[in-house]
DNA sequence: CCGGACAGGTGAGAATTTCTCACCCATTTG
DNA sequence: CAAATGGGTGAGAAATTCTCACCTGTCCGG
């Protein structure tokens, strides 16, 4: 059982050398260069001790002996390729597991320069309404929203969380006391936090229509509902194209989103690109020139 | 088709893991040790990103991934080890070219001191009347009767040819010049010479009977039909077994046995061994202390 | 409950394999 | 004949793989 196994890469090698007749092409196949191709062959016949290729004129051929190692094998690295195959896709893969808000206002318009400047990789944003415990699911990172002090887990500020009120510009508002404001029911803290930081001298407006979550209430507003308190960069597409108008003052509160990565990401390399860009990304965007079109 | 191959060496690990639950005799089916396969197994789960054995207790279960990817893979292993089995038993195979007497008499009686010390070799000796030519035949080396001088071949000289008088014990003899001689056709030079460089003062003998070749004189005298005049080594076991009795000074002739090898043998590494096996036995066997037995 | 035996994991460093680069040589072809 | 094409080679960098020595965790008998 204590077999020799020779180098699967030299038989790969003489493979591929039998289906493209020639050491370029099949050079290029295997993603190798040609002299690397050479030396795999020619390694493998000293392995084997038996000549396997033979060039006449042009084109490479394979020995009887090649041809009948080739055939004895018959498609045992297509097999083996096939095996691993899935793997490797999940390997390229960065699940990445964000809230619904985030992905659709921020991070889904900004993944494809993402994915231009890494075509090798793949990213599958799994949007969970509730912030997925890491290393419980199959997740290989995920953008969080809070103080970033998790416990046992490094995390990287992305940018701290701001909140800025907007409505749809068809929308008749008078005095900010007087605003239809749109509530979502997980964050009832906003709207007096702004009206606080914003430093308005009259009273909060009460009442206003409440919705479950920030997504509803950026749907609400867009559809003429009210006013909406939400993160500034959640507005930067609706601004853009009108739909939106800032109707105050920024404020930054002192949450923010973070990237945290789990304990054993399947392929760290990719994982830390994507962290980097991301925090690229989270600094370079707005701040400067902020807001975009308005400067209500 | 630029798809990353996986290590070969780590899914056999993985295989071997599987089939014998413990990283130890796994390891022991390789041919490496514990620390290898467990490397082995820690990299290919890397390369792959996924975890493919957990250790339960005691022994090693692989999971479900790990599963899936033997099962996906078939015997894709086993298929590469027997297509490449015939060449690797061709590459431990050294075969070697000689004449019939000397590998009767001289070779196949030591050759399994060297099976013993090199038992991953094997040794096939293709006893050819006349001599083979090298490059033509499928031989990697061989044992040449000559001069040495072959062009473009560097020849080793393992001994010098000597010639010996010898009959079997129970043949009653006269002097020299009455000796009933046994002559081999191909070696009719071999009495005259004898004759005159032993200092031998009568006429030689004539007559006698004339067989084929060494072989058969060799033969012709062990049966008791005369003196043959042959190498001085080819009568070692004969002598020791008491079948044939020494009659006469032994001769240095200026041929001799050389080890050739072949322009591309198959591992030269083994071939080197033998050679160098071969100049050691020829140096050490007789010389000292011969004839064995006799001082007639 | 402790200590030894057993199984596996780890880090360092040596050995081996694999790759690319920069050349060379041979054959074909314009 | 010269350029183009295809293959081979040696050196050196990079990676893979191995062993060794040592660690940790589990199991079992006293």
């Amino acid at each position: 059982m204590s077999s020799n196994l020779p180098s699967l890469r030299g038989l790969a090698a003489l493979d591929a050398l039998a289906r493209h007749k020639r050491q370029g092409a099949a050079a290029e196949a295997l993603g190798i260069s040609r002299s690397a191709l050479s030396h795999r062959i020619a390694d493998l016949e000293a392995e084997l001790g038996a000549r396997l290729v033979t060039r006449s004129g042009r084109v490479s051929m394979l020995t009887d002996e090649g041809t009948a190692l080739l055939a004895a094998m018959g498609d045992a690295i297509g097999r083996i390729e096939a095996a691993v195959a899935p793997l490797q896709r999940r390997l390229r893969q960065i699940r990445l597991s964000t809230v619904n808000t985030l992905a659709a206002n921020w991070l889904l318009p900004r993944l494809p320069r993402f994915q231009r400047a890494h075509p090798d990789m793949e990213i599958a944003v799994l949007t969970t309404q509730r912030v997925a415990d890491l290393d419980g699911e199959d997740v290989d990172c995920a953008i969080r929203n809070g103080m970033g002090d998790w416990p046992g887990m490094a995390a990287r500020l992305l940018f701290r969380e701001t909140l800025v009120p907007a409505a749809a510009p068809g929308l008749a508002l008078g005095r900010p006391s007087g605003w239809p404001v749109i509530r979502a029911r997980a964050r009832f803290r906003d709207w007096p936090l702004w009206w606080q930081q914003a430093g308005q001298k009259r009273e909060a407006p009460s009442g206003g229509m409440v919705v479950e979550n920030r997504a509803q209430a950026l749907e609400a507003a867009l559809a003429g509902a009210g006013v909406v308190l939400t993160d500034a960069r959640y507005l930067d597409t609706h601004l853009a194209a009108g739909r939106l108008r800032v109707l105050g003052p920024v404020i930054e509160l002192d949450t923010g989103f973070h990237f945290v990565r789990s304990r054993a990401p399947r392929n760290p390399r990719n994982v830390e690109a994507l962290a980097r860009w991301l925090e690229e990304e989270g600094r370079s965007a707005p701040q400067a020139g902020w807001p975009p079109g308005a400067s209500d």
